[in-house]
DNA sequence: TCCTTGACCAAACAACTGTTTGTCTTTCTA
DNA sequence: TAGAAAGACAAACAGTTGTTTGGTCAAGGA
């Protein structure tokens, strides 16, 4: 929206009651989560991020006690958002080969329409903030936990490794952050549904839907 | 093997490389190869690179001009080995799904058993080096093409997206890379079969094989 | 009213970043 | 055998990194 521009170091001694308590760290988390998206977590600096919402440097240490901290909060609103769009579009429906591609749909929009949060838990590596690496790690999980439950829902014709099958599956979606790019004709829900339409039509048990 | 480095305007007459002996060349690109493929090209720092090889941070700019130069250097030689490893596999095979599982099964292998060259390729964002992302990206394109022109050589039971289809199968093999970890039971080679299997028996026109 | 508290600035911090410069040694070649 | 140059050292470069310190100032409860 508004960024009153931080200037040099002109005095503006009092001229800056910009709001009341807390009213810009939402504004530091998106700033965080552009940067940690855009730029992967070690290139990206603190300076740059900070510097759009119109603080110094050394500000953020009152919200955050390293770099690796903030990084940690904008990974946990990540998993928050995404695991919500996910459960939110699957909450209605009960045939469990269309609750994997509406899972599938809602994980690839998260990742490709919407904005930054959720695409830093795709793209930064946990070890890539080494104390906060278990952190994040089970964050992760909690996360993908929702796509082992499933895939073990799923009526399948024969025995088929289902962890597999998920990691071929995550994988596939996740992966399409590297190629993924707008104005090129298809959307990031009908990816999805290919996806899953390519295993679909090999494993489902009874083919009794598509009507 | 070969070095490509811009250098300053040594004049090579002979058209054959200034094979100089004892170089510590190789070993340079190894130790990169490994960092940037440990940690990522950002936080891999040329201290780091050149130390265990028994070098001082200055030393590096003998062979390479810059950073990304050197990064391009790894990057290049992970491609002619990816790329020869899946050329290789994929030579004395005629059935076009046969050939394009050895080349994932290779693709695979050389991503999660042999080292570092490889992973370069897939883990480096072509966009963390801007000054060589064009050529960065024209390397990652010299290679997948071949899965390119494998997928189109499949024949299928009914009209598919083989675009989304290569993308679906090579962007599960190489997230692989981040769930990946040895003594967990499956091979590589497993995994990438089955990958291929997964999509095989929908797709396959004429399934007259698994005898 | 006082006083605590949290947010923030301003300026510095030490450590580290990729890179440059100048010099020396080794080795190949003319 | 002279000389050019590849390969490397040693030391420094200028800039950036995440972080610390000490202070200012507005709000909120007592």
């Amino acid at each position: 929206m508004f960024s009153d521009a931080p200037l040099k170091s002109t005095a503006l001694k009092s001229a800056t009651p910009p709001k009341r308590a807390s009213s810009r760290l939402p504004r530091l988390l998106d700033e965080a989560a552009h940067a940690f998206a855009l730029r992967g977590y070690a290139a990206a600096s603190v300076r740059e991020i900070v510097g759009p919402v119109g603080m110094l440097p050394g500000s953020l240490y009152c919200h955050f006690a390293t770099k690796e901290a903030l990084l940690v909060a904008v990974y946990t609103e990540g998993v928050v958002r995404i695991g919500g769009a996910v459960d939110a579009a699957v909450a209605d429906l009960d045939e469990p080969w269309q609750r994997l591609e509406a899972a599938c749909v809602a994980h690839l929009a998260s990742l490709l329409d919407q904005t930054d949060y959720s695409q830093v838990v795709i793209r930064v590596r946990p070890s890539d903030a080494p104390a906060a690496e278990a952190e994040l790690i089970a964050l992760r999980d909690s996360y993908e936990k929702r796509f082992a439950r499933l895939v073990a829902a799923l009526p399948l014709a024969r025995p088929t490794d289902r962890t597999l099958l998920r990691l071929m599956l995550v994988g596939a979606l996740n992966w399409s952050q590297t190629w993924y790019r707008e104005e090129r004709g298809t959307s990031p829900a009908k990816i999805a549904r290919r996806f899953v339409g390519l295993l679909k039509a090999n494993l489902a048990a009874s083919v009794k839907e598509h009507a």
